[in-house]
DNA sequence: ATTTTGTCGAGTAAACTGATAGGATATAAA
DNA sequence: TTTATATCCTATCAGTTTACTCGACAAAAT
């Protein structure tokens, strides 16, 4: 049941760069980013692209470029970021709303192993879809500000760095 | 979020011979339960195999042999039999509570992604660990019933084979 | 002894995972 | 216009996992 490094990192991407705006810095490097979070760089490179494509991000090349969010946040559903990455959230085709593929048992309609299945692929369709990038980026912000904790891209950081 | 085939089988074999057992059929052959749900035998063999030594099964070798579980049904937590033939039931390490694992990311407390995750993998394991074997016979069992269809491993349906 | 079944170790092709390397290209500042 | 700084693009890669298969062997029943 697990997600790929690849979907991870872009999901933290995804985060880090809806905190940063909110932060006033709606613009990062591939540099900055992976850094926050000890990613390797090539690879976050790769995904980035792949978000870009995808339409989540935008950028701008050659000095002071950077990725930024190309879309509002609220309109960023977890669950279908994590379905374009990654495929299904079922955990087996015959129970996939988006990805169906029929099984290799006999009888779909008689089959335990289907219904219970099909109340995991719900649980976790119905937290993924329900939650947008903006409510993720919400809660993270809110947990910094109760601790009294800088976030690495809150703009007093950016210019203590180095 | 996929479950391996490997796991799929292996749960698919647990609830067939559960359904066998209740019908009155406590043993089946390899080539038995590979037929029921169109399985490759070889591979569902070392899947048996497997499930024997983690002690779910039981087995006799020889003419009228077969598998037969080995422990009562409502010991055999859904959520315990993936997790020893997976690993993880969390998206991610840094949520799992049977095998975390700490993540690259710089502060855990603070991170919106683990929080999110946190509330998947618990409503994963809640459905997973909830539920037991029995129950998921006693639910095929049910869905039998209800249709008046004959399940594969009835006892009648055994003496009309070839 | 023969047939029927499970046991066990090895092998394997293909896909996936998690990266890395290096050069091309665009942009901004000096 | 040059130079420094970014992203973009292609390609490669080792290691692991996945989903199987093969074949010789061991035990049990007739």
């Amino acid at each position: 049941m697990r997600l790929s490094k690849r979907s991870e990192y872009a999901l933290r991407t995804l985060i880090n760069l809806g905190v940063a705006r909110e932060l006033g810095r709606p613009l990062l490097q591939i540099s900055e980013l992976a850094e926050k979070d000890n990613l390797p760089v090539k690879f976050l490179e790769a995904i980035l692209v792949e978000l870009k494509s995808h339409g989540y991000l935008d950028s701008r090349r050659g000095k002071y470029g950077g990725y930024f969010l190309k879309q509002p946040m609220d309109t960023i559903r977890i669950g279908t970021v994590i379905r374009e990455l990654e495929g299904p959230l079922a955990p087996i085709g015959c129970v996939s709303q988006n990805f169906y593929e029929r099984c290799s048992c006999p009888d779909e309609a008689h089959c335990g192993l289907r219904m219970l299945m099909l109340d995991v692929r719900n649980a976790i369709a119905n937290i993924l879809d329900q939650h947008t990038l903006a409510e993720v980026v919400e809660v993270t912000l809110r947990k910094y500000r109760r601790d009294k904790v800088a976030h690495p891209f809150a703009a007093e950081t950016r210019k203590a760095k180095k």
